[in-house]
DNA sequence: CGGGCGATTTGACCGAAGTCAACGTCGACT
DNA sequence: AGTCGACGTTGACTTCGGTCAAATCGCCCG
């Protein structure tokens, strides 16, 4: 999987509104429809409404907004976030293309989270009545369905642990093997990217301050692990990095 | 719904593991069938497969076990944890009659976490092919799943907010308030119960140490806010309490 | 090209929670 | 009834990460 790069959605030139079909794309394969059959695949012509841009900044939807769709992402990175009446805010990820939008807000008909574009960003829009509708037709449909749902799940298990029992320098180390694995799903490189997020979004994120992740960024780079130049990252020793976020990668 | 007890989960005489009924189940109104018809119940019979006793300490299932039912709890406290190869483990939460567990197995087919009882406890097997083949015959029920497995992303949220932003006593704070709210969705006193767990679960669950939140207790203690003895635990000033734990309720 | 601003880095200091240790309490079991 | 062991409380001290502050960097824009 790492070695197959998806040039489809870099050159996304075919991101016409139109012709929205879920087999072209590149992403099928860690996408909604993981695991169909190409007669399947072909059989869920219209699941995607349609397309969505969203600029840079700009929220795909924000916490109570009502729900009626949920959003694939095509391209663009994202970040979640909840916030308390007290002005907390928490990031609860950072979703990619393939990653998928808006579970949340099945539970009560309303978002509870933020989406904030975090780059020029396009995602597909799947009527949420569509798709149940369709996974009552389709059983590799639902049975995939229930298993992203399911991830999510894992994924807040995940960040859990991380929350409640890493250090800094583990939750940050963690973070990075977490970037990258996915990175490479995606048929990008696992070894160097562009942290589209700022500190504070990742401090916020890891539960830590952004100079502790500043601090953070620089130690790992004096020990050789790391090099980081403003956002664009590498990563020099995988093997010391997975030493010391300590043995679970967490987060999916 | 808080003045309406749940009779027939204390007198469970009728747990018999013949008869199982949803629609003669006092938790119906908050488990997997919540807003079904009394038709529709009806037509569930079946969807549990048969009940099952876990005695205090025992595990329902483990992390690797194989994945073929999601388990509805009929009676007793359960906690959920997960661990990583080096050892940490986070406790991820303290479901209670009502919730269900096991959504996590289904991204993978095996069980992510430990749950264990915390007290002698019965649940409901509920196979999850059967589950799968009667949501996509109910719309109601395939409705109701996904709000319940939406729900729990939701929680899973909350918590991270806890675990990514609040001090030690508005954890504490937020955790009895949870507590509080959940005992009183289930017909209980919301002003006074049994902790089931240790400080050290608690603490575990909170990302605290047990020595913290021992001292959170006593602090709120000299302050009026709760009285605890032992695992007796009584709201004194329940206003108070959600002062401290900030605006959010978190945690559903 | 220069100004301005947000993002980042780095240092000094502080404080909330962790660690370590001793003691108390309760319930289970012989 | 007495003992044992798990659980809980409390105190003294440490430490990791937070806070505050200052300096630097990079980039957008006029």
């Amino acid at each position: 999987m790492a070695a197959n790069p998806i040039p489809s959605v870099r050159a996304s030139s075919s991101a016409a509104p139109h012709a929205v079909n879920c087999g072209d794309c590149g992403l099928h394969d860690i996408c909604l429809v993981e695991g169909l059959s190409p007669t399947d695949l072909d059989r869920l012509t219209g699941m995607v409404s349609t397309r969505r841009r969203i600029k840079r900044g700009e929220p795909l939807f924000r916490a109570g907004d009502s729900f009626d769709a949920v959003y694939p992402i095509r391209l663009g990175f994202f970040k979640t976030r909840v916030s308390s009446d007290d002005g907390r805010e928490q990031v609860t990820g950072f979703p990619m293309p393939g990653d998928i939008l808006g579970f949340d807000a099945i539970s009560v008909g309303a978002f509870q989270c933020d989406a904030i574009a975090l780059e020029d960003a396009e995602v597909c829009v799947v009527p949420f009545d569509k798709l149940e509708s369709l996974t009552r037709e389709f059983t590799a449909l639902q049975r995939q369905f229930h298993r992203v749902l399911s991830r999510e799940i894992v994924r807040d298990q995940g960040l859990m642990m991380l929350l409640g029992t890493m250090r800094a320098e583990q939750r940050v180390a963690t973070f990075l093997l977490n970037l990258s694995h996915r990175f490479d799903q995606r048929g990008f490189s696992p070894r160097e990217f562009i942290l589209r997020m700022t500190r504070e979004e990742i401090g916020n994120f890891l539960g830590l301050k952004l100079e502790t992740v500043s601090r953070t960024f620089s130690k790992l780079q004096e020990e050789g692990v790391v090099t980081v130049e403003q956002k664009r990252l590498r990563i020099e020793d995988a093997a010391r990095l997975r030493e010391i976020a300590g043995a679970s990668c967490a987060i999916e």
